[in-house]
DNA sequence: CCAGCCGTGCTAGATTTATAGCATTAGGAT
DNA sequence: ATCCTAATGCTATAAATCTAGCACGGCTGG
């Protein structure tokens, strides 16, 4: 369990991680806002690697890196603890923060799917 | 700008601070998974005091901590780094994660509510 | 009164994180 | 073949984090 947690920099690279799917280390170095050196993107890479979180392969005769974990645990997970500590016992209010921050982006389509999903759980709570 | 990065322990304490909305440095040492000593929560309050993170007041004899920051504009920020992080350019992916992830602690009430968002989208985008 | 119990402030030290620089290897061009 | 570029592995050191312990002050009960 004990859901190891990252140092400032262990998490931005990771974030970039996620955000990309997969980077080099010149790529990762390049989506940090306030970058280290290039060297020290590859160090903190190969400390990730060693403690299980990132993974990497040759790919023309660069590394590319990736997260090790399950992209869509991952994601349950953020979601989870992003609940869990701003929106404590209400995930309603999460779920309608979340769309009227970007209820504008959203297409017809996508309103259909949620539409479809409360549906879902409006017989299921039945 | 900068999102100002907090190390692993200072990330922790201001989740709890954020979760609990106030609390004493014994309580927050108790919401930590794995403590360290009451010392060291109570000179990362300070640190973070000073960095201008959190703030206290005193209340019956304690200093009682709080963040700093606009709650709800912390929460924003939050979910909009999670879903630039974990669902970049879908943001519909998001909600619908989110929604299917707690689809069965929502009340009638709740699935109203979104329901009138949704709506409301649409209404927008026409 | 005064001893014991909280609570705070502070400082010094250990530990971890973060960084840069150097050595080495492989490929491509001249 | 040899040089140049671009990549990796490694190690030493700088910087920041994290921690514990001690000193002090105010309340409270005996």
């Amino acid at each position: 369990m004990s859901a190891a947690p990252f140092s400032r920099r262990e998490r931005q690279i990771m974030d970039v991680l996620f955000r990309l799917g997969k980077a080099t280390a010149a790529q990762v170095r390049a989506a940090i806002p306030d970058p280290p050196s290039y060297s020290a993107v590859r160090a903190h890479l190969r400390t990730l690697e060693d403690k299980g979180h990132v993974r990497h392969k040759a790919e023309e005769l660069r590394y590319v890196y990736m997260p090790a974990q399950n992209p869509e645990k991952a994601r349950r997970g953020a979601l989870r603890h992003l609940v869990d500590t701003f929106f404590p016992g209400s995930p309603a209010t999460a779920v309608a923060a979340l769309l009227s921050a970007h209820s504008s982006e959203l297409s017809g389509r996508d309103l259909d799917e949620l539409q479809t999903l409360i549906d879902q759980a409006r017989e299921e709570g039945r």
